[in-house]
DNA sequence: AATTTGACCCGTC
DNA sequence: AGACGGGCCAAAT
């Protein structure tokens, strides 16, 4: 399940971020957001787009001023996410409502 | 083995 | 927006 989680996270698109909550739905398992971070804490894989891995909120999971947290930012706006206070504005909504309900296509 | 801890989430106030 | 309680599960004490 862990390589799930990991393929979840590498997932994510470019310039896109996503919640724990989702990211651990999205791997087939719903509730185990923990495990996610669980794994990102203990993250072995280098090139992993952690940054894109949110709290539900559009906030920075890691202590604000802590070197992680830093990393997150830059890296997120380096994607072009808007970050501010810590905080992921418009955690990336789908532009189109249908596109939502029906999905990408 | 019990309790605490941790990059969390949801409903409710 | 922030605070509370309940859920979740594995590692650390």
């Amino acid at each position: 399940m862990r390589e799930r989680i990991l393929a979840a996270i590498n997932a994510i698109p470019h310039g896109q971020v996503l919640g724990y909550g989702e990211v651990a739905a999205r791997a087939g398992l719903p509730g185990r957001a923990r495990l996610v971070a669980r794994l990102l804490a203990n993250n072995d894989e280098p090139q992993l787009p952690w940054h894109r891995v949110l709290r539900s909120d559009g906030r920075i999971a890691l202590p604000e001023g802590s070197s992680g947290w830093h990393e997150q930012t830059q890296r997120l706006r380096a994607e072009g996410v808007v970050v501010e206070n810590g905080r992921v504005k418009k955690p990336a909504p789908p532009r189109d409502l249908d596109a939502a309900v029906w999905g990408p296509g």
